[in-house]
RNA sequence: GGGGUCGUAGUUCAGUUGGUUAGAAUGCCGGCCUGUCACGCCGGAUGUCGCCGGUUCGAGCCCGGUCGGCCCCGCCA
């Protein structure tokens, strides 16, 4: 850089700098050469400013422009002036001025960039992947990592504000049962054993409750071995958070208020707390998943009654086989072509649908569809009024186990909500889910498995009944839900050892191993545990969220490919023998040749 | 583990029924150009049609396999 020093970003200066001297640093967006006069847009992570370079001004600093190319580095000194005549730009921050150069410095070169940064043209995944460095200059990735920090700063001040402590928690930890699968580390000094990362600092912030820090929080790293997904990436920050002495109402209080706070230094938006509330059950009922899409309507109505004993022989089969018939009503949606129909067959059959019977409503509550024949006229008039269809309505109907019915229809009604462009990004609408059960029978395992964690509280009335029936019992577990994305989630836990041993018993785990798999969790509550709950949440998918990005992977500075690939450092990769044999490794598949 | 979709110039894409020398835009290189802002004009260079194999007189195109990207199901307490 020699002598000079940079004064100002490439988005600071404007009108009331005109005659300053200035020096800007940053990288070569665009040259238009005009053989005389030439300007560059000069790019930093903060904007563009022009820079112009004439040969009646400094003719060797215009010979050295003429050679300039994309994506050079530059130092460049000159004076601040008023763009001549209308050439303003009210396209830029800085469109009113431009430099006029009389010193330039070429810092680097580079070689023609492998996409351009200048326009917006969609490049493909493991280019942008493979020079992340290049992708993270244009503009719109640099600005989402600079809101990702508005953030994290914004839940750090809250967080603060509010008495949390930030504290770290280990990385190479122990394997737990239930879960994620984990990422495992061998060890080299303890032969044939193996750490874990962390899927969260559960365990650890519930110790930390029991160490007596009252309240603790960290914007940390957690890995989940499983398939990735446009918003699942197998490492994730969580905004994990806990508290001593409190309840549920606390626990959402303070946590609405990060949010807010969040929302309001990263978008200037009020997203006016309290949010709203619902069940799990009429979550299910109603939406048929537990973290609704509540921007649309289209809700999920029951016709099991109706079905039982109606004249149509598949549906009433399975009402009377204790499956489920359910419906709902897309509004003015009776335009859909056979081909859109059978889109939505086929998107169905996916979730496990066997088929998707529809009506079109027509005239005076005339139905155009394959099953009308099979209903009564009355029939008809009853499931027309329950679902409060009406001329040029389509109805859908699910008929299956309670289950299949629920994400079948769940997922159909989010789907037309896609197709009709219903989402809009920019309305952000929030939920709570509450009074989930605290364990679900998994049919394939042949036991219970806790829908949450197995340190998640039971609700004291339920307390007794977790061993006769443990499916009735309630938890003290809340999830936020944003615009169908579950953002965060958490629970009042367990602080007494008699309650967390009969949970452990309710999902199978003897005493004898929950003492092997948690003993020091088991023994910590023995030792003054105080009552404790907390949260976490998705800082990524908010993130996806907030700057309305499609992937996961536009707010994460290196993410990694659906193969969990990372084509930049090409990770994962081979190592030496030597390093297994130190880990007490021996691979038994043949290396390839 | 399964389903879908894509892979052609540096980039984004087109490429007909299998038929001569694989195109466009943009970028790149050179020339001209003193007010552009996606500058303009003139000229030029640029291909492992992802890879392997098969069918065929002939394959970017058809078939089989394989690798990779993306989306989804399963999975993700």
């Amino acid at each position: 850089m020699g002598s000079l020093r940079r004064t100002h970003s490439c988005n600071d200066l404007g009108t009331g700098n005109v005659g300053e001297e200035v020096v800007l640093m940053g990288w070569v967006l665009r040259r238009r050469d005009h053989g005389g006069v030439i300007f560059i847009d000069l790019r930093d992570r903060h904007g563009l400013t022009q820079i112009v370079f004439n040969p009646a001004i400094e003719e060797e600093v215009h010979a050295k422009a003429h050679q300039l190319r994309s994506e050079w580095v530059l130092a460049v000194r000159g004076k601040v002036v008023l763009r001549p005549g209308d050439m303003a730009n009210p396209k830029l921050a800085t469109g009113a001025i431009e430099i006029l150069a009389s010193e330039l410095r070429i810092l680097n070169t580079s070689e023609t960039p492998p996409f351009p940064l200048d326009e917006e043209v969609e490049v493909s995944d493991t280019l942008r992947l493979q020079y992340r460095y290049l992708d993270l200059r244009r503009p719109e990735m640099a600005a989402n990592l600079i809101i990702r920090h508005k953030a994290v700063q914004a839940v750090r001040t809250y967080l603060h504000d509010h008495g949390f402590l930030e504290i770290e928690t280990p990385m190479l930890t122990r394997s737990t049962p239930e879960g994620a699968r984990d990422y495992l580390v061998p060890s080299r000094v303890n032969a044939g054993k193996f750490y874990a990362l962390p899927q969260s600092p559960q365990l650890f912030k519930q110790l930390l409750m029991i160490a007596g820090m009252e309240r603790y929080y960290q914007i940390v790293k957690c890995f989940r071995d499983e398939d990735l997904r446009a918003d699942r990436q197998p490492e994730f920050t969580q905004i994990d958070m806990e508290l001593s002495f409190v309840d549920e109402e606390q626990i959402i209080k303070v946590t609405e208020g990060m949010i807010t706070s969040l929302f309001r230094e990263t978008r200037d938006l009020d997203v006016a707390p309290p949010f709203k509330r619902i069940t799990y059950d009429q979550a299910i009922a109603r939406f048929g998943t537990d973290r609704p899409d509540m921007r649309f309507g289209f809700e999920i109505v029951d016709l099991t009654g109706i079905a039982s004993g109606c004249g149509f022989k598949v549906f009433r089969d399975i009402a009377d086989a204790g499956g489920i018939v359910r419906a709902i009503n897309a509004n003015n949606c009776a335009g859909f072509s056979r081909k859109d129909l059978d889109d939505l067959t086929e998107f169905a059959v996916q979730f496990g649908a066997k088929g998707l019977a529809w009506v079109k409503m027509k005239a005076a509550g005339e139905w155009q569809s394959p099953i009308a024949k099979f209903f009564s006229e009355e029939e008809r008039a009853e499931i027309t009024r329950t679902l409060g269809a009406t001329e040029g309505d389509l109805l859908f109907f699910g008929a299956d186990k309670p289950a299949v019915v629920c994400q079948v229809l769940g997922e159909l009604r989010a789907e037309l909500a896609r197709r009709l462009d219903l989402l809009k990004k920019d309305n952000f609408n929030f939920v709570w889910v509450t009074d989930f059960p605290l364990m679900e029978y998994d049919e394939k395992e042949k036991r219970f498995q806790a829908l949450h964690h197995p340190f998640t509280a039971p609700r004291d009335e339920d307390i007794d009944s977790l061993e006769k029936d443990p499916a009735s019992v309630y938890s003290r577990a809340y999830d936020l839900v944003l615009n169908g994305t579950e953002i965060g989630g958490g629970s009042i836990r367990i602080h007494r050892k008699d309650v967390q041993l009969k949970v452990l018993k309710a999902l199978s785990i003897g005493e004898e191993e929950a003492r092997d798999k948690f003993g020091f969790l088991l023994r910590a509550l023995e030792l003054g545990a105080p009552p404790h709950g907390g949260i976490a949440f998705g800082l990524d998918r908010l993130m996806m969220i907030i700057t309305g990005s499609s992937s996961i992977r536009d707010v994460i500075a290196f993410p990694k490919t659906q193969k969990a690939t990372c084509p930049l450092t090409e990770a994962p990769a081979s190592v030496s023998r030597k390093q297994l044999t130190e880990l007490y490794l021996r691979p038994d598949w043949k290396e390839k040749e």
